[in-house]
DNA sequence: AAATCTCTTGGTCAATTGACCAAGTCATGC
DNA sequence: GCATGACTTGGTCAATTGACCAAGAGATTT
């Protein structure tokens, strides 16, 4: 009934979307039932789309810098890399136990746009960002802590992105609060052994900028 | 046009609606897709199956077994619990990449299984065998190897699943073979980090901590 | 060979869904 | 105040899909 500008209109709608799918999946955000969330009429959809492929591209779009911002606040008071490793970890985790229907919709989206050439892209980009996030907090601890990472810093990355992708997919399964914390506790520790004393040992190569002392 | 038993012809089905979803997806295994891949007409299907839902639970059924006989035979020549978690965890990576397309079913089964409340649990029995299967590569580990997890086996269990589970998936995103395998590699030594040599005769040499690639 | 049961065929039906439109309504600038 | 264009409505259409059936064909039994 109100007259709002399109673009209001439309992240009216991929509001509603994205609260049909973290209630009841990807696959019940149909045109009709996104536009019953919105309380609007169908035609409204397609004034603001092009198609349902349009928005849910606009929501895939959307999602990607939503992921990020998590775990480098927890790492800044902790003053051991096994300490700072499990709190960057849980600081992720946290936000899996309180939403968990929007990480279950984006496995959904993932395994969707595996199989569509168009949106095969965005399931790429979505996991380079994780690759992306992984790295900068690992160079964080690095650098905090005052250590050097004593393994490739992509492979550990890639390790931290298998692990909370791993333990969430399970989570989402069986809902194992405390097997996925205990898993999580254990894979801390694992990371932690594989970072070395940088300052005093050896001489040390920060590739990236420094940043503290 | 042959004339084969009800068993026989439910299985051809299943195999076909099988071989459609792995080329194609789960979602592109409609009753129609599935009975022209097995060359018969849609009547058929019906008379083997219930519905579509009832041939998708005998799909989801005869899959559990399927995936544990994997990486048991890979750790029996192996002298060094490096190696040999190694080698299981590559035995299983063989698998992966020989044939991606069912892995990636597998997801789409796991996920779509998860919305409907008459399937959850055949997804929850699924991961339930995979830590089955973990638990007993691990035992067998350490009884062929003379060491001692020092670590519930539980929690060990629970990592090598969250392990093999993430790293598919990211595989399947972004098919990486090279990354997978190194931050494969990486986990394995993690892993027999937390081996420590079993009290009974500690012939092998355990001593050193993890070796990085 | 007749009866009977096991398959198989080709087609139909209802429901869902994405796409789309013609005709309205309403605010705003001129 | 009126033209303009932004916004909305309710409905329609075609395509897909799961479910289902009545009739027939072939094998098996009696």
């Amino acid at each position: 009934m109100p007259r709002i500008p399109l673009a209001e209109r439309r992240a009216q709608l991929l509001d509603a979307a994205w609260a049909v799918m973290t209630r009841s999946g990807l696959a019940a955000a149909t045109t009709r039932a996104t536009c019953a969330e919105a309380g609007v009429s169908q035609g409204v959809f397609h004034y603001c789309f092009d198609s349902r492929d349009d928005m849910l591209r606009e929501i895939a779009v959307r999602l990607v810098p939503m992921q990020i911002t998590a775990a480098d606040a927890a790492i800044a008071d902790a003053s051991d890399v096994a300490v700072a490793v499990e709190q960057a970890l849980l600081a992720y985790w946290d936000l899996v136990e309180a939403d968990l229907g929007a990480h279950q919709v984006l496995y959904e989206i993932t395994v969707a746009a595996l199989r569509s050439d168009d949106s095969h892209e965005i399931a790429r980009l979505q996991y380079h960002r994780y690759l992306d996030g992984a790295r900068d907090v690992l160079d964080t601890v690095a650098a905090t802590l005052g250590v050097r990472w004593h393994r490739p810093v992509d492979v550990l990355a890639r390790q931290v992105v298998t692990i909370v992708d791993g333990l969430t997919l399970h989570y989402i399964v069986d809902l194992d609060s405390a097997a996925a914390r205990a898993a999580l506790s254990a894979f801390a520790a694992d990371l932690a052994a594989v970072a070395v004393p940088s300052a005093a040992a050896s001489d040390v190569d920060t590739s990236k900028g420094a940043k503290n002392v």
